[in-house]
DNA sequence: GTATTTGCAAAATGTTTGCAGCTGC
DNA sequence: GCAGCTGCAAACATTTTGCAAATAC
């Protein structure tokens, strides 16, 4: 478990946020995740913490959450509006084909890359975007390792 | 210009599908952009060509191009859904936040990074996709260069 | 006590499906 | 001529908005 509700409290405060118990359902939801998931599994699983929860109520609170930083968009190739919690600074992804986990990495060694990209076709590189998929431990077929 | 109506011919047939006049619209505007667009615009684009055209067919047609790979389904921060040309084979974007002009490049130097990533989460990675934003030479405030 | 937040219902948006008529080959 | 394609309308899924009641601070 990554976040309490005495972070949040200080995060979402800090913003002007008040700490409510919808929004902690949601974050509490969130925070528990190891996938990505959509807005409406996310409302499934606060639902199930605060009953009064409105879905969207959800939305709502998780434009907040990535506006504050604690959680980020996710994009896989069918469903677009994921979410999962953010772990490190500046994370790319690593996303399991099967179950969807996700785990960040802030490795990133692009900048050769994006330099010789910047100088082939002018453009002036302001970001990037780097999702890696793949099968995780659990999910791959060849357990070969203990 | 990249692709004309014989090579479409061509690459549709092949695959079992008509060459039918909307979907030759779709095509040529799809062929014409230099940004990503939504469905919705490339409608707009198309039925200038062909007034007859419905919005369902440019929905239709964009999956079997994509399907064919004469298209490219990207994933832009706000609207998830646009579509752009494919140029290179195995190709990254290169997208400008101000006009959304897309460029392709097919350099890609994350085999060390991909490898290293692997490594440490225990993933076995299958593919990865890079996107890379930024301002196009028209786009750039500082146009020093002549 | 007040400004913010909530949840409902309803609207708006974006995408898919069913089906009768049309069209490329 | 026939299979496949098209466009309409309608279904469907998802996200946003308006508003009165509830709540954190």
């Amino acid at each position: 478990m990554s976040l309490d509700a005495d972070q949040l409290y200080q995060m979402l405060n800090a913003r002007g946020y008040k700490l409510t118990a919808p929004r902690r359902a949601v974050l509490d939801a969130v925070a528990g995740m190891h996938e990505s998931l959509s807005p409406a599994e996310i409302y499934e699983r606060a639902h199930h913490r605060y009953p009064r929860l409105g879905l969207v109520t959800v939305y709502r609170t998780l434009d907040i959450l990535v506006k504050v930083g604690v959680v980020r968009r996710m994009h896989l190739d069918d469903g677009c509006h994921s979410y999962a919690p953010a772990q490190a600074a500046h994370g790319h992804h690593l996303i399991c084909s099967s179950c969807n986990q996700v785990v960040e990495f802030a490795e990133c060694d692009l900048d050769g890359l994006l330099k010789s990209v910047a100088r082939k076709t002018g453009f002036r590189v302001e970001g990037h975007w780097l999702q890696v998929f793949g099968l995780c431990p659990n999910c791959r077929p060849d357990r070969s390792k203990g």
